[in-house]
DNA sequence: TTTTATACCTAAGTATTGTATGTATATAAC
DNA sequence: GTTATATACATACAATACTTAGGTATAAAA
């Protein structure tokens, strides 16, 4: 029997995203990700930075992301970047999350495109 | 602008299923919930007791679930119905969710048929 | 000069979910 | 006949994520 999938229904997606954000990106700075998913998203998602930087602050510390400060036109960015085990964790939760998406489209029964 | 989605990133994903199942069925009660989960997604996804009936207890508590208590062989059944307005709320939980979905498609750049 | 945008941060509260446990009956296995 | 499994409900406690609300600071625009 496959080994039920407790795996958080979902409640990660946040992690998720900043992982997968990175996987395409290189290096971003956090105000840069709740810009890019506003725009991503025309609008319609926000990302609340209470909610933002203990995430980063949680992945850095689990040794996903690596951050380095760096000064902009007299403010200090902090830039994070994947690490070799980021990249590694970001495809492996891209694959869970996916696995969890296809089976709550069973059970809601959404339209293919969703 | 449009006013920014902060409806709970997805973390309330029992609810609507809860919700939904109901659309289809009618009636159904606790454990059946658990079991046809188990099913539809092919034992893949396991819906635990501890959260499903505190989740339908608060349904019921919003108004949105009625529950009546039926002996079935010996054993007592809870079986809850979507209310008027449980109808309508699950259409807009399940327009939400299909909202956030798309949004989350949008950020993760996932194939289209998740 | 005040507001807005940029850029970071944390503390406290809320809400959902998982783990663990409990009760009880019916059925199947031993 | 006893034990294990399936059915069927329930709650308490802990873990965790997210929101709300606030704080600091610089640059640019009004």
């Amino acid at each position: 029997m496959n080994t039920p999938n407790n795996s958080s229904l979902l409640k990660g997606s946040l992690s998720v995203m900043i992982l997968r954000l990175l996987e395409d990106r290189e290096r971003m700075y956090g105000y840069e990700i709740t810009q890019k998913v506003k725009e991503l998203t025309a609008g319609e998602m926000a990302i609340t930075e209470g909610a933002l930087y203990p995430a980063l602050h949680k992945l850095e510390a689990e040794g996903l992301l690596t951050a380095e400060i760096q000064l902009v036109d007299g403010r200090a960015r902090k830039y994070y970047s994947l690490t070799k085990t980021g990249h590694t964790e970001a495809a492996g939760r891209m694959a869970e999350l996916a696995a969890f998406l296809e089976n709550l489209n069973l059970v809601l029964k959404l339209k293919p495109s969703l």
